[in-house]
DNA sequence: ATGTTTATTATGTCTACACATAAGGAGTCG
DNA sequence: CGACTCCTTATGTGTAGACATAATAAACAT
């Protein structure tokens, strides 16, 4: 081995072995050691390599135990969560955001439930769209917890959207995202291309800062929407 | 500071800085050496702190340029993509399989342009369903690339699903993932406890293996299912 | 036989130092 | 003024060596 050995190449040659190698689903691999002085490497090197790996998914590893090639590898996907703006604008069309509804009211029991709210905690109801070159492309139906977050009280949001003003406000969450199906509303229906009971993709996030609700918000996508990844 | 500095200490400074402390959006922080002599501890471990920081999505990093804070933290969501059987058995519930129907046929057109298969391509194409406790979770509509994959042919899949031998069978792939909604046609209402037109949340799959395309899976879920991730 | 302690071992992490590499910036030259 | 070169600098990655820690396996006691 002429070049210099890198623990890329180390971790590439790893995987290959593998997958298409001798190391099947299950087998034990030899110690740090062993395979740092195999590869030629130091055992720092072996180490980062064998950790990226597994961090990939391919191997599980455990002290004392040792290095062992997963059954199944975890396959993970990453869904990078765009802004709205971003992801429209990415595919060369125009961004245009419209508020369409904005009150302030004691929130709903099945908020309350959900979120952890107090008691006559007040709420602040949004409902957003974001349109691509025109075309209704995301209803956006968020909820801020006045409470915890008075400054929305002042925000009317009428010419930027909800959630560019939270990242810039609440600094970092705890957040908890789905994906789901739901059967259009009339809400959708009135906003979105669809008919009602239309299978709609929706993204529902609800977001904690310091053990404070921070904001509960349903993405409805247009009809066809579809979030892909490739890796 | 008595206890050993460890890179996850670290870390742990350095996110609540960014989150609650001195280091807003846009920060450029100062140099590795300089925060290592700071924080008491070597370079190489403020060097995997920022590292792994940086891989949280808060920081970015550039060489020369220097370590700066993200203006908006890439909020990237990780899904696990468990094997049925493993997500089933993790609530507890009892797994159960059963193959509904296995025919071999020449590639219909969409799904040679989908996968960009040749013509006349065979496929092995699978309607499976995946109990849980009895109740049929999860509906696995699945095309096997034939030609590519002749052992498929003699498999029958009555016992074990596709997914299991595919795994054990195809090494490594280069995979494509979707999510989106779908209105139940007959064959889910058939299978799924579901209504015709009713949104089912489906998770679509395209395989490939060194450039051959291996399998094509539409999995159609339960009525209400979501997935869901926190962070 | 069964429960408890102890030794062993593979991974986890830290240190200090060195060289590699990319990229900004200064200086030079047409 | 613009294009080029070279230097500087911050991160990227490598080495060897050490101690920490968790978990298995063996030895021991009940």
């Amino acid at each position: 081995m002429t070049e210099t050995t890198t623990f890329r190449e180390v971790m590439a040659e790893i995987v290959q072995r593998i997958t298409e190698g001798p190391w099947g689903p299950g087998t034990l691999l030899p110690g740090e050691v062993e395979l740092a002085e195999e590869f030629g490497c130091s055992r720092t090197t072996m180490n980062r390599a064998l950790r990226e790996v597994s961090e990939l998914g391919f191997l599980d590893r455990k002290r004392k135990a040792g290095t062992r090639v997963r059954m199944a590898p975890i396959r993970q996907a990453r869904f990078e969560m765009p802004v709205v703006r971003a992801e429209i604008e990415k595919t060369g069309a125009v961004y245009r955001y419209a508020l369409v509804s904005r009150e302030v009211v004691a929130a709903p029991d099945w908020l309350r439930a959900r979120m952890g709210l107090k008691a006559r905690a007040r709420v602040v109801h949004l409902l957003c769209l974001h349109f691509s070159d025109g075309v209704a492309f995301q209803l956006e139906d968020r909820w801020i917890n006045a409470s915890a977050l008075p400054q929305a009280l002042e925000q009317d949001f009428s010419e930027a959207g909800p959630n560019e003003w939270l990242v810039a406000t609440v600094p970092f969450s705890e957040v908890e995202i789905s994906f789901l199906a739901a059967a259009a509303d009339a809400v959708m229906v009135q906003h979105l291309d669809h008919a009602l009971g239309d299978p709609v993709f929706c993204v529902e996030r609800a977001t904690w800062w310091q053990n404070a609700a921070v904001t509960l918000v349903t993405l409805a996508h247009r009809r066809d929407y579809r979030m892909t990844t490739r890796y």
